[in-house]
RNA sequence: GGAUUCGUAGCUCAGUUGGUUAGAGCGUUGCAUUGACAUUGCAAAGGUCAGAGGUUCGAAUCCUCUCGGAUCCACCA
């Protein structure tokens, strides 16, 4: 053996060895228990970024359970990422000086797809760099086939029980990347911008936004306001900017006297709280700005500008007809931002499917509370109940091109839709007429990414499994996909008439890690450019070590930043370990023993008292002390006690203790001989957080005939 | 505005149902070793557990408040 522990090369050999065996497939334990993990499958266009690199808790799950002799099932996959993905390929398009309006949808899916197909294999070899043991003959991709096909038939589902329905809304909306948003794809921004102080004959009002008041249906006041009592109820006549009109003065209560002059402009078609109140008092809504965010006909002489210009023109009009009482120029509110792109969400009504979200909230709150699912750590469950205690209807359409088509055909005739699952439908449901036309619109991403335990098993063949053991994912996505996934799987379950609810759930454990922060602790992302490519650091410091550093000093759920020092420490770990075998076969040739001759008759029991000294003794206790903790602390997912218990033993009392122990040692060949069979046992524990050194150390020291990674949990 | 979470050694963090002298890694200091270990071993220094009050036989741990940081949700013209 080598001097020095040098993991380079040695990581991909071990790690094709096992693929080629056929170890990460779930027939090595054909007759075990089934233990099931679903990779959250990543973007299939991005490599992996560091929080992917947390994926190594499943695969610690993955081999301790398939060393217990469980019947383990990881299965990978990968996610097509929608609007993401458009969105990167439309900057790649941009570069080339094109645009997605260049080309028809079936030659811009194509090129997605060829894109996207180009890139996946770069996030799956970071996977498989990592070492973890997935099972790829199963993988998945939201747009396969079979999959697409189970995504339909939810769809039709929901919309033959009435969850899923048409209508005419206010939207988040970005008029820049053209597609609708659900609400969690909104960010908010804080933003000083001038508030405008504007006269409506007799009354002035508040707005920042005195472009959108062609659309204004109302002004409204509290019921409570003594100012404007004597207002409510009349139609003022006034001057405005495009000539004399009329608007209706209305009291709500959703009006706070407090703010500005206490009277609101309402404009149902470019504000959520102000379509609230058109409904309430069943206001019309008219609509001044389109969807490429330019100002349409109704802004008279403004119209064809884009919202900002318009602003400035209509402030600079209303000065010069001294409509404008005076400007705040210090407001200081919160906008809504595209997520993606940063610029800002406009509210526009447009024609969306909607799922209505309360019903299947219902049971995803029961199953939790009766702790058929269980949240790790609990205090997340708060967060989980609060999401969907409160939840409103969510908008699944979304106006671009690479994604699942939403199966769904508008009647030119009746106007009706039609859904189906699965073929084209030849005719109108309602009316019969071949004037049928498929809608544009594709799904939100999440919603099929939401089925996708069931998905998986399903066109997999590996039913038996659902639900299944553990989901394992980061706490930032628990509402966004989780919380989803709780609702769609139980609604889909109770479709295909299971009764059992313990039946119905995707997962019973559900174990969330916290999010991994550069260095400095700061959230790592491409605009901040302080992104570290998780290989990059396995290149330096192995795979084990990052692995180890991932989950030793760090409590599950809980951010972490991304240490040097912990890294390093890590590395030497390995090294240590290492030095570890390289004394034993030292000690072992000089004493003229073999590994084959301790064979089993010669392993000594832990409890075969008065045949053993009494280090000895003490090291075989503190090793099946070990191996309790150790197990212990996996199966309550307390990652960091066991690797915290599995280093201190293995340094500060294997190593430090007993090693200097059998170096002066009487009878050396027992004490040899049971530290071969202790440092053999820790080797096992080790195995899943530290899989390839270990499994090195195994294959050459012990030159055993089985590879550690099938071999027997202690 | 509503909520969650954190504040523990110089730094990064553990502290697993409240229980004897509060732990680790890195760093610092001293000694030893270089015949398993691009070292490693032995030992030491270093903490009023943010602050105040309370519950308890006993609090870093539970409760209240204050200060400070982070995050999430709702989005107000």
């Amino acid at each position: 053996m080598d001097k020095v522990y040098n993991q380079k090369g040695v990581e991909e050999r071990i790690y094709k060895n096992w693929e080629e065996n056929g170890y990460f497939s779930s027939k090595v334990n054909p007759n075990g228990k089934p233990y099931s993990i679903i990779l959250p499958p990543p973007n299939a266009n991005a490599p992996l970024h560091f929080g992917h690199a947390m994926y190594v808790i499943e695969d610690i799950l993955i081999r301790y359970h398939r060393m217990l002799g469980d019947k383990t099932l990881w299965l990978p996959g990968a996610d097509h990422a929608g609007f993401e993905t458009q969105f990167v390929f439309e900057k790649k398009l941009q570069g080339e000086g094109k645009s997605r309006f260049d080309y028809d949808r079936e030659v811009l899916y194509k090129m997605v797809w060829d894109f996207v197909q180009g890139n996946r294999p770069v996030m799956e070899g970071q996977l498989r760099r990592l070492g973890f043991s997935l099972d790829w003959q199963k993988k998945k991709f939201t747009l396969d086939e079979d999959v697409v096909k189970i995504v339909y038939k939810t769809f039709k589902q929901l919309f033959d029980d009435g969850l899923v329905y048409r209508a005419k809304r206010l939207v988040n909306y970005c008029t820049f990347d053209g597609t609708s948003f659900s609400d969690l794809e909104v960010i908010y921004e804080e933003r000083k911008d001038p508030l405008y102080y504007i006269k409506y004959g007799p009354l002035v009002l508040a707005t920042t936004r005195p472009e959108t008041k062609f659309g204004d249906t109302a002004v409204a006041v509290n019921p409570n306001d003594k100012r404007y009592k004597e207002y409510i109820g009349r139609t003022l006549d006034i001057e405005t900017v495009l000539g004399k009109a009329k608007i209706k003065v209305i009291a709500d209560k959703m009006v706070d006297p407090e703010f500005g002059t206490g009277i609101v402009k309402i404009t149902p078609a470019h504000d959520f709280d102000d379509y609230e109140v058109s409904l309430r008092h069943d206001l019309p809504m008219v609509q001044v700005i389109n969807y490429d965010g330019k100002m349409n006909d109704k802004a008279g002489k403004f119209s064809g500008m884009y919202i900002k210009q318009a602003r400035r023109a209509v402030v600079e009009e209303m000065q010069e007809k001294g409509l404008i009482d005076h400007i705040d120029e210090n407001y200081v509110h919160r906008i809504g931002l595209c997520y993606k792109c940063k610029n800002p969400i406009e509210p526009l009504p447009l024609e969306q499917w909607f799922v209505k979200m309360e019903p299947l909230a219902k049971p995803a709150i029961d199953v939790v509370r009766k702790s058929y699912i269980k949240i790790y750590p609990k205090s997340m469950e708060k967060h989980y109940f609060q999401f969907l205690e409160n939840i409103k209807d969510w908008n699944i359409s979304r106006q671009i091109v690479w994604g699942i088509r939403i199966p769904a055909w508008k009647c030119g005739d009746c106007q009706e839709w039609t859904v189906a699952e699965g073929k084209t439908p030849e005719k109108c449901s309602n009316c019969s007429s071949k004037n049928i036309k498929q809608d544009d619109d594709t799904f939100d991403t999440w919603f099929s990414s939401g089925q996708w335990p069931y998905a998986t098993l399903k066109s997999t063949d590996n039913l038996d499994y659902y639900p299944t053991t553990v989901m394992e994912t980061g706490y930032d996505i628990l509402r966004w996909w989780v919380a989803r996934m709780v609702m769609l799987g139980i609604y889909m379950q109770k479709k295909l008439e299971v009764e059992d609810e313990r039946k119905q759930i995707p997962f019973q454990d559900v174990v969330l890690h916290g999010l991994v922060k550069d260095p400095l602790g700061k959230k790592m992302s491409k605009s901040k450019g302080n992104v570290i490519d998780p290989l990059e650091v396995v290149e330096q410091y192995g795979a084990d070590a990052v692995r180890f550093a991932l989950v030793y000093g760090t409590a599950l759920g809980n951010d972490q930043s991304l240490s040097y020092p912990k890294l390093e420490a890590a590395r030497k770990f390995t090294n240590k370990l290492w030095n570890m075998a390289r004394f034993i076969e030292i000690e072992l040739n000089e004493n003229a023993i073999s590994v084959e001759d301790i064979g089993r008759e010669l392993k000594v029991k832990p409890d075969s008292k008065g045949r053993l000294g009494e280090e000895e003794q003490k090291i075989n206790l503190k090793t099946k002390e070990l191996e309790k903790a150790v197990t212990k602390h996996l199966d309550r997912y307390q990652f960091n006690f066991a690797a915290e218990n599995l280093y201190h033993f293995i340094w500060h009392t294997l190593a430090d203790k007993y090693i200097e122990y059998v170096k002066q040692s009487k009878d050396k060949t027992q004490s040899l001989v049971v530290l071969v069979d202790v440092y053999e046992r820790c080797l096992k524990l080790l195995h899943p957080f530290m899989p390839f050194v270990t499994e090195e150390i195994y294959d050459v020291l012990y030159k055993a005939k089985e590879d550690l990674i099938v071999s027997d949990w202690p």
